[in-house]
DNA sequence: CGATTATAGTAACCATGGTTAGTATAATCC
DNA sequence: GGATTATACTAACCATGGTTACTATAATCG
């Protein structure tokens, strides 16, 4: 209802931008303090590896991390080059590379753990724990919802016809009837 | 509790990854829709200026959008080379350069305000707007938070030694002392 | 006044994520 | 079996954001 002026910085994302831009600041700060150089997307790479055991191709990986190939190819670059991760070839598919944590990755974990609640405690502090509850489900919701929305309509009309928001809340089922323009 | 693993997946912040990233995809896709190119940054640069009237410098606007000199200065290079903004000589100042919208960054801002409805309208389908409103408070709570830890010790301990939470912005009343570790 | 310090902005490097195009290999169709 | 299609990955480009170093100018101190 504040739309005096075009003050959407309030809705626009930018309070989740700029928090998520701090909560990264923050832990990646604090890791490098115990002497750990990892960034906050490899670690999302390490603590998936970790519970995998048997090892990935890239592109289920890209796929379980929501992010593309290319992006992903040059993250495990780097981490190869740390030993984070190890890169072996599928000996059934000699196009794939199948993905492993390596002894290194799997020992930072613990301190990656400890950091990542360190950080969330004072993040949260005064904030009853009902309400992170409550944030926790309305992110999960919003994914759900622009997710499904991402092989869908467009999104926004021109500049008038508004059609109202669907109900879809939790529903993976689509029919993706736009091949993705280009 | 199901840290069985290092499953630190929800607490981690990729929730708010995901989410902001979907927010800022759906927004630049539907924007697109109509026309207009202007990237979720170059918005926020546009939003806050429409409301200045009177410019700024690069370092003030830097501060005001929270992030450093270099990235803007370059945002704004790309913003002028589309004529969305406008830098002029401060006479005062020799090394200053004043930002200003021009009339055609002022012209995208109707349809970038509707975008910016239907693809929150869309994203919170299904949500209560009781629950929105506790998002909204929690997320600024942290924002604050965080901020509050920038200039602040050491974020995290080696690997023992738990220091308690500051309750620093928003409730100092609260304890929270363990606010969930999913 | 002149020297030092602070400030405004840029340049150059890095990491991240997106896109598009290309290469190698597999799967499939005829 | 051979050609076509699909897949796994890489390369190369772009935008974003961070950092450090540098230049130009202003402010301040002695």
């Amino acid at each position: 209802m504040e739309d005096d002026g075009y003050q959407f910085e309030r809705t626009f994302g930018w309070l989740l931008h700029d928090t998520q831009r701090l909560i990264r600041r923050n832990w990646e700060r604090g890791l490098k303090t115990t002497g750990i150089g990892i960034s906050e997307p490899q670690a999302r790479v390490l603590a998936f590896l970790y519970r995998q055991e048997g090892g990935l191709t890239q592109t289920q990986l890209a796929l379980e991390l929501g992010m593309e190939k290319a992006p992903l190819g040059r993250l495990l670059d780097r981490m190869e080059e740390g030993a984070l991760v190890e890169r072996r070839s599928d000996p059934a598919d000699r196009r794939a590379r199948m993905v492993f944590i390596t002894d290194l990755g799997m020992a930072h974990l613990p301190v990656m753990k400890e950091t990542t609640r360190v950080v969330f405690s004072r993040a949260f502090a005064g904030v009853p724990e009902a309400k992170v509850d409550v944030l926790l489900d309305v992110l999960e919701a919003m994914r759900a919802n622009l997710s499904a929305l991402e092989a869908e309509p467009a999104p926004a009309p021109p500049s008038h016809a508004t059609p109202e928001p669907r109900l879809t809340a939790a529903d993976p089922q689509k029919k993706s009837t736009e091949p993705r323009q280009a």
